[in-house]
DNA sequence: CGAGGTGTTGAGATTTGTCAACCTACGTGG
DNA sequence: CCACGTAGGTTGACAAATCTCAACACCTCG
């Protein structure tokens, strides 16, 4: 999602592909080595996008998961109103598409924030081969219920908190997930335009810019259009739990 | 959800508990007649609920899927301020804890909201049998897709209707939920508090009922508690999906 | 019959949305 | 290299939606 692409190796393993694009699926204790090799023909191709593309689009067919090796990416739904609604951000590492499975279609747009790379993992192959390594199945189950888990997350986030703590609640796990990938915490770079944030949000744009002035008048942030400092991680952790003064 | 067990027969077949509470797993075309015999196999115990019973609390170490033969019930979580948010609403034929198996925990409650009956699905057995029959894992992959899939759809609601409208969603939904399962999707019985829908739909319980009286001052709904008859289904969707006048 | 949980309604406070003006950075094309 | 157009961002004043607090009605259950 940043410069300085140092993404921190997965586990004690540098098999090529595994340890960028598949981190998410490779677990703590992991493959053996042999297993890991037949992981790397999971991969069939990487795919290269530039800022604005589409991956994929609402009810395109369905056919690989993708891992994504650099750059970010939003999904978002055009509801029937026409309006934009994001429903997620995604960063290096993350896994892409797993909505697709239930109705053989997608069921959102992917679209590119910024210049970015990815991996493409056939669904059919994915499948077959978790046939064969039980514990491959058990990651995709792991991944796929934490992407429920999440969401139920940013539900609670939607019904519980208010303008500031929502907009709290997303850097601050923005800056949890970038600090996860070895990149700075404290210090990042939005990809997003506050239309996004809003829609993600619940908020209008109008209302993430004032949180944005808001936080940044109680010292929390240092805010220069997408550039955001953290200055009091505490604090803005506070406000996004909902349960500050 | 209500009276009148009445389920749809899960395609052509009629072993006993796929028929049931295994209607998510059964597929369209479905499995052969002795796979679908092993099936049965996946269910080790039958459990029984009270009204206001917990199957599972949040931290629970997780061991099983939950098939709901029969009875309602709601997935909460308590926040650090000691809110209660509801996540979700699950009926007959739902299948419930897979938000556990990413984390080894539960990461949430499931309250009985009425004396309910469930069937066990140890998730190892699922796990093995998913290693046998490609099919099951399929269709594992799918149900979880679906799980995705819907939280997008909440999410959406969440960010893009205002009360009456998210209102007018959920009942929508309820009622379309009843109908697949063969009951009557024009009268339904609430199985919730005011509260409970408040929270799930990120609104306070006052906001609930005064939704719910300007849908009956409309002629869209007669409400008695929680009696709720839909007079005007097609006013009540137009409002739903929020492209009403 | 009384108590407590649940649901409704009202009045006023808060939060968020709306509309409009303006600013600023950035990229394009002259 | 500069000028200018445009998308993105900020701010203000006001409107609208929702929340808060409080009173009361209703039903269920012991």
């Amino acid at each position: 999602m940043h410069t300085s692409p140092q993404l921190p190796s997965c586990g004690h393993l540098e098999v090529a592909c595994s340890s960028s694009c598949l981190r998410e699926l490779c677990l703590p204790e992991g493959f053996s080595a042999t297993e890991l090799e037949t992981l790397d023909g999971l991969v069939s191709t990487r795919r290269k996008l530039r800022r604005g593309d589409a991956l994929f689009r609402r009810n395109d067919p369905f056919t690989s998961i993708y891992a994504i090796r650099a750059g970010s990416f939003k999904t978002c739904v055009t509801s029937e109103g026409g309006r934009d609604h994001v429903t997620g951000f995604l960063m290096s590492g993350d896994l892409m598409g797993f909505d697709g499975i239930g109705h053989e279609r997608h069921g959102c747009d992917a679209i590119a924030l910024e210049d970015s790379m990815l991996c493409v993992i056939p669904y059919a192959r994915l499948e077959e081969m978790s046939q064969d390594f039980l514990e491959l199945q058990r990651q995709v189950h792991r991944v796929m219920s934490r992407e429920i888990v999440r969401e139920h997350g940013n539900m609670m986030l939607l019904t519980g908190l208010r303008a500031e703590e929502r907009l709290a609640a997303f850097l601050w796990n923005l800056a949890q997930r970038l600090g996860a990938r070895g990149f700075s915490s404290s210090s990042l770079i939005l990809r997003m335009t506050r239309q996004d944030i809003g829609t993600y949000l619940g908020l209008k744009l109008e209302t993430i810019s004032r949180a944005f002035t808001k936080l940044c008048d109680d010292g929390i942030l240092e805010v220069h259009r997408r550039n955001v400092s953290i200055l009091e991680p505490a604090t803005l952790q506070r406000i996004a739990v909902g349960t500050a003064p």
